[in-house]
DNA sequence: ATAGGCGCCTGCTGGC
DNA sequence: TGCCAGCAGGCGCCTA
């Protein structure tokens, strides 16, 4: 489910509960995640208190007191939420942390269980296994020259090179399509062969999009919801994502449906172009 | 090195 | 009603 701005506000949500507190106690479903709990993680963490809750693309970042670091990704399905520890624990909860003072528990709630947490020994543990993933940058401030030479030095098309998270953090099959809608482009084009002018609009149009997404608090899908609890409102602006032959909201065209990168695209025929060069 | 495909999981929807 | 295929917002590993 999450993209960027479905994860900045989960950082957002839980920010407040979790800085300050102390971690009293860790419990697991037992039921194995994308990477593999490390029993000794649940010793270390018991005492340790939160300094700092970030985020990094679509990663989550907890900030301990001794400078160790919870890293946690909500996969497709994965839900982070602070609520009471009396409250009833739901189906599919995988990990609990048991916050004091405040009794209090923050929640990791993964269906699908393509989540996962990792607890590193210190930051620089972390900033090493972004790099070795080669994680890219952030989208906001994208640097222009970078971002032109990324897109000139491959022949994949657009929508491969916008899920890449080694070319921007972040971005996700939602996103993509919205922002290439955005900057007028169709997803199919080989992105070696953008011109100047497109390959800036498109830059353009992924800090656009992400941010108006951020300001409605993310998507909310078929009653998803993480955080505080509270659902998200950018889905009733999707532009194309989940619109296949509905009228495009610019020209009336009916929006279409193909595949790429392995992934369902949606784009407006009329409003986005295939390459008319060759 | 690069690009594409598959597997990991569960739950929901639509067609028969 | 039941069954089954296909689909879902991600990532990492494997292969050619």
């Amino acid at each position: 489910m999450p993209e960027l701005p479905e994860v900045e506000t989960v950082v957002r949500d839980i920010r407040p509960g979790l800085v300050g507190r102390r971690i009293a106690s860790v419990t697991l479903s037992g039921k194995k995640m994308r990477r593999r709990w490390d029993r000794s993680w649940s010793r270390e963490l018991v005492g340790r208190q939160v300094r700092a809750v970030r985020r990094r693309g679509k990663w989550i970042l907890i900030d301990l007191d001794d400078g160790s670091c919870l890293v946690m990704h909500l996969g497709m399905s994965g839900q982070l939420k602070v609520m009471p520890a009396a409250a009833a624990v739901e189906s599919h909860t995988h990990l609990v942390l048991g916050l004091k003072p405040g009794g209090t528990d923050l929640r990791f709630r993964d269906v699908r269980r393509f989540g996962s947490a990792v607890l590193f020994r210190d930051g620089d543990a972390v900033e090493q296994a972004f790099r070795k993933a080669k994680l890219g940058p952030e989208p906001f401030h994208l640097d222009p020259k970078y971002w032109t030479g990324r897109l000139a030095t491959t022949d994949r098309c657009l929508k491969a090179v916008l899920l890449d998270q080694q070319v921007v953090a972040g971005v996700g099959n939602i996103y993509a399509d919205e922002a290439l809608f955005e900057a007028r482009l169709h997803p199919g084009r080989i992105a070696s062969r953008l011109d100047a002018t497109g390959a800036s609009r498109l830059r353009k149009a992924i800090a656009t999009v992400l941010t108006r997404a951020i300001d409605r608090r993310g998507s909310t899908i078929s009653d998803f919801y993480y955080g505080s609890g509270q659902s998200g409102g950018y889905q009733r602006e999707f532009r194309v994502y989940g619109r296949t032959g509905e009228p495009c909201r610019r020209c009336r065209e009916p929006i279409e449906r193909i595949r790429l990168a392995g992934r369902s695209t949606h784009f407006c025929p009329r409003c986005q172009p295939p390459d008319t060069k060759s």
